[in-house]
DNA sequence: AATGAATGAGTCTTCATTCAT
DNA sequence: AATGAATGAAGACTCATTCAT
């Protein structure tokens, strides 16, 4: 129904505004419930209910968390992608110094936890499936496949240089990026043909491949 | 070949010829429409009325050419996806013999119309994002896949032995479908980023690095 | 759900957009069964399903003819008043032509029917209660009083000018539109206290005290 | 007097005193808060939420002051009917023992503070809008008016009598009454178009032309 | 064969109320 | 006494499907 504008006069200061950690609990709660219910039926598929019951709680509490559906939604794939991120980051940082370890680290991070379970993998898929026709999930989607990449372009530098060849660094990140995506999803619709450690091995070849001289991208090709 | 594209000359209400012609054209009518109307909306976005106004008839006609809406989605997809298949077929055999030529037209053909349009990935994208939680996608998804990888495996084959090397075929063709699968997937979300020819090039140099002496995937690893 | 942004490209004419006869038919329904809806429940009260059923189809159907709730109440509300406004008109026309005359026929209008019925009064009560909430009702309603008490005052001058009478006409139409208008709000609350043939008595009898030498509101007082 | 809005200086929080009195000045407080916030957002689009946040406490609280919202919402209109009723008192009693000029004191009092207040007002519409649907609201309503009428009607009858003259005195009380209600809802609604001076000018002049003899209605038409 | 009118199930959202702390 | 977390009912809206014309 249409509302009037709020004409404020003479508000008093709001009541507590600070999530009271409790709050900052439920909305945990809830966001992991999104995950594993945008897992089991897809992002389009899920509903506030489910993700509620999920949650193990009653359909309304969401709205004292979230602004609404989209919002939890879009909380959770965020809050995905940045346990994804995170696992990475701590795999490379695990793995060393040398560049073409950590390119290997990251490779291992990208399919076994905690960076790759059925679950995260889903999600992503929903994210990928849905990105291109949601403005919010494709920012999303953007932001973190590019810092990705400028991550792993600077450790293919490194490792070319270490090596003394010289490689087009951004044309290898980007194929090393897709072919882990292409097996995420890859992975999600058919595990049985697109096995996990295959995959995974195939990556590491990949690396392999992209770092042997006169074989991988040739930097001004 | 049949692209969903090409379909947007058609005139709307075309005179009446054979019954049965008739309803053959309706049905690829509303198929071609539901091509197009996946790729503006998404798979989930989509609706009845969107496919037959974008089709150009009423809301009502789905039902005397379909089963329902999931069935004329179905098809449509099934339909797109064999569009792409087609179009590979056809640039291979124009390839000439030689099994390595016919990799590198399998890349140009993933990356060029009439099997590349940006109908046709979103559309894939779209099939991607669904296929793990419906049977039916997932069915057109595996089958078209696991088509296409045996394809590849027995041209990765053919090319290594004319080489006299070594490979892990089946492993050579799921690396190279998911890395233009990925490709695919990330030119739908952020076609900046993911550029079309530099795609191309870096799955031409995947297959350069694959049939490599000492460097692909040796089989038996 | 958030969607995409309307990317269109080769889309069809709409189908048909001319209301077709039943079109017209339904929204006229529609609108009908609001106002009593409104009338019986108040416009906070009236509940889409309450409409409906009063119109005798299914919850549904609103949304065929109207963009929604707030549309059809706001056309039902526009049409009441518009009935009103037009009851007064012919009231008035077939009156003749003393504006004196004109001004009585505008209260005996006022008191019955076409322009005053149980539900009208109902109806211009809620909006009463809701255009200082309300912009668009806000709207429909100035525009009703001003046009209106443009036509009173445009009587009182003439009225005043044939008696040969200096009053100051807008507050003598201010004065009129207001006593009617707390007649109408009184009997909606109040019919026993507020009776209708007494409003009316008194709104004869405020214009003859208006038109009244040296008793009514002197011009430039 | 007690003027709904005169509260707004009230504290948050006050330090405690006796537990009923505490309970006196949460109700008042809550009572206020409701008056505020149906002015601002209208009868029907005033939640617990906002009265709760207006007065500076929980949204808990009003259950253990009140019976639910509807109690506290009549018991806020029934204090906004009485501070008016008692602003209009006062203004009798302070205009001296002639009828005339206590009825001119009443419209002063209905235009100009305490018994006249744009939340005042707003509140009265608000009322206005919704009697005609709620026994409880028609109830005050009533009350109100008929004492009211009661009132101005004695005044009229001894104004008339003073002067030599006969009258009906309830439908002048009557119109009186309405008179000025017509311009609260007006004025509301568009306080442009309904001037607050030249309202209590058409009001005053009213009672002027409804005392004067041989004009106002006469007793026994 | 084609239309578009009508239905009703499914979902999101809001919000008064309850209650443990 | 006060809080705010949680519930669940109610209502608006969307849309696939059916069907009379």
């Amino acid at each position: 129904m249409e509302t009037a504008t709020r004409t404020s006069t003479r508000r008093r200061r709001p009541v507590r505004r600070k999530p009271s950690g409790i709050a900052i609990e439920r909305r945990q709660d809830l966001r992991d419930a999104a995950v594993r219910s945008i897992a089991k039926h897809g992002y389009a598929g899920v509903t506030v209910s489910m993700i509620c019951e999920e949650a193990g709680f009653s359909r309304g509490l969401i709205g004292h968390y979230f602004k609404g559906k989209d919002d939890l939604l879009l909380e959770a794939i965020r809050a995905m992608s940045m346990d994804v991120a995170r696992a990475n980051q701590a795999a490379v940082r695990a793995a060393g110094k040398d560049p073409r370890d950590r390119l290997h680290a990251v490779v291992r991070s990208s399919f076994s936890p905690p960076g790759f379970s059925a679950d995260q993998v889903a999600v992503w898929v929903a994210l990928v499936g849905s990105a291109r026709w949601s403005p919010s999930l494709r920012a999303i989607y953007r932001d973190l496949w590019r810092g990705y990449r400028a991550g792993i372009s600077k450790l293919m530098r490194q490792a070319a240089e270490q090596r003394g060849i010289a490689i087009d660094a951004e044309l290898a990140a980007l194929s090393f990026s897709q072919l882990i995506e292409g097996f995420w999803v890859g992975w999600a619709a058919d595990p049985v043909a697109v096995d996990r450690a295959r995959a995974e091995k195939a990556c590491h070849l990949l690396v392999d491949m992209l770092l042997s001289p006169a074989v991988g991208p040739q930097a001004g090709d």
